[in-house]
DNA sequence: TTGAAAGCGCTAACAA
DNA sequence: TTGTTAGCGCTTTCAA
């Protein structure tokens, strides 16, 4: 691997000094003065020889690495890596290279992850946090680092944080089951800090018409088979539940799936999932869901993101949580058939 | 943001030299024989007060990053998120730190991240590869860069290459409609170099049986809605198929809205698609899938770019190319319903 | 308008 | 076995 030239070496060949060639290279050029000609031939020749500053020197140079972490719950769930590549886009043309981590929603692994990443100089994080790690933020909090907060957040503590209304769409869904006919609801969900908004809307919902709740909450780390075989489960020892509400993406087609494998009543149930999927147009029926507005949480999320870091510390955006409505897509799964 | 202590610091409260302290903080301690009990008071004090060494000052002082840029076609697409988390998991243990970009499949894009990661000093890369990006690629291996590429390659370089056997693949893809009865066979594929084996898989089937070829290749760029439109199109005017033989997961995906736009007819068309999906088992029918194995790769990947890093320049591996058989996982979609 | 030089944090050759 | 010190490539203060 042939070695770069390094600044001085193109100082050299250039026969100016490195302050020089480092202002012009920095943009610098008018605001130090630096002749026109000077200017120009440094710009051209930079060109023609294809020089890049080297990142690492600039780096430890400057404290800032241009770089901003991101921890999600799996990378592997089409929300996170929609919001992940929207934030991606935005932040190359600022200039900053994303790095996104999972943290597969374990506690450690998520604060190793957090280690990492600030081992490795990151401007600025975006978290879509778990429960346990409320102190490791709040360290980072009071270090004064860039920070946002996605997906849910801790109220007690006052990051900046870029939320949906759960609660409100998760009710909604609720009412929309209720207002089809459907009575006895079942609410399928994880054993997530992220789903607790969703289940009280679930939950002031059935509350509000005295129905009974029928509640199953999954350990995370389940896989399909072990899923599609709880929901079974529940399914089955449930006899009068008429339809189901799915908590998430990947609940949703391991429900389906254990619905397939029931008998024919239940091939009338009705069903709503929180979390769009491109797929849920093509099934037949093609399933109601609560739609999140991912373009704009990305961008809200990196816009804001963008201005922490170019921001001092003293007069950043004040914390705040930006809460998005989420849309209902109705389709047919969650009509009486 | 508190500054954090250097490494001169710490040398100073312990009362050792920094190269001391350097050797032990890199696990060169015994190597160079520094005493046991300097070695234990480091390590304790290191633990003690949570000293990391600065990622930044060691990169540049060693010329390694300890990073890997990975360049895929869209980190949304589900066998390149799988994968890329399969290689991030294992790379994270080796010390690693994964920076995943998208190319989009657009050649300016391709070319701009690859400088951008070449920029950040990258020590290795893994690519998934487009047409007309073999220069940059030749470039980077002229300059003995470690580098993996997958999913598809250029014979004429001589690069690592992991990918899968997809002109086998779609070749039995077909054969097998053909076996359940389907002899009007369609392939609706990608305008992209990374279909081509799969095209020629599909060709190579259907000359072998003097049936008639009905291709048709979509210009990568097409949204959701604009493919399913094209699809119609094309299945409306191609009345004589009885099944179609998607070449990736997204245009199944489109396939199958179209077809259930259309009339009854079209209900009874074997159908199969390159690439498995959580979903295919789900629908109704079934979709018959070829599936790439995803562990394998993402494992043989890292594994012999790690390698590769280790290694110094002239004794790599030698340029060579794994080819993974694919699995044909039948479901009820491709035969006579 | 330009140059010299210190410093960012770390590694490692060399000296002791 | 430990200490001194010269880089790694860049920015930026200070002086000219």
């Amino acid at each position: 691997m042939k070695k770069k030239r390094s600044i001085y070496d193109v100082a050299n060949e250039l026969q100016v000094s490195v302050t020089t060639l480092s202002f012009v290279l920095n943009g610098k050029g008018q605001e130090k003065r630096i002749s026109k000609e000077v200017i120009h031939k440094i710009e051209t020749y930079i060109k023609e020889i294809g020089y890049q500053p080297n990142h690492l020197g600039r780096s430890l140079s400057t404290g800032k690495s241009k770089t901003i972490g991101m921890i999600v719950g799996d990378i592997n769930n089409p929300f996170f890596s929609e919001v992940a590549s929207g934030i991606e886009k935005i932040a190359l043309q600022a200039g900053y290279t994303l790095i996104v981590a999972s943290s597969n929603n374990e506690l450690n692994q998520m604060k190793s992850v957090i280690k990492l990443l600030n081992d490795r100089n990151v401007d600025g994080f975006i978290i879509s946090p778990i429960t346990g790690i409320e102190d490791t933020i709040a360290d980072l909090r009071s270090d004064n680092r860039p920070m946002v907060i996605f997906n849910c957040h801790f109220p007690e503590l006052d990051t900046f944080n870029v939320v949906v209304d759960n609660k409100q769409g998760a009710f909604e869904a609720t009412r929309h089951l209720y207002e089809n006919g459907f009575r006895n609801i079942g609410f399928i969900t994880l054993d997530l800090y992220s789903q607790n908004e969703r289940i009280e809307g679930y939950s002031s919902f059935i509350e509000s018409r005295h129905l009974n709740k029928h509640i199953l909450k999954l350990p995370y780390k389940l896989d399909y088979e072990q899923i599609t075989h709880e929901i079974t489960q529940f399914l089955t020892t449930n006899q009068e539940l008429d339809s189901v509400f799915f908590s998430t993406n990947f609940l949703t087609l391991s429900g389906l799936k254990a619905l397939s494998h029931l008998d024919g009543k239940y091939a009338k149930m009705g069903i709503v999932s929180f979390d769009d999927h491109l797929l849920y147009d093509v099934l037949n029926p093609g399933i109601t869901a609560i739609k999140q507005p991912v373009k704009q949480i990305s961008s809200t999320i990196i816009h804001h993101l963008l201005n922490m870091m170019d921001t001092s510390d003293d007069k950043r955006t004040e914390p705040q949580t930006i809460v998005f409505p989420v849309d209902l897509i109705v389709r047919t799964s969650s009509f009486r058939r």
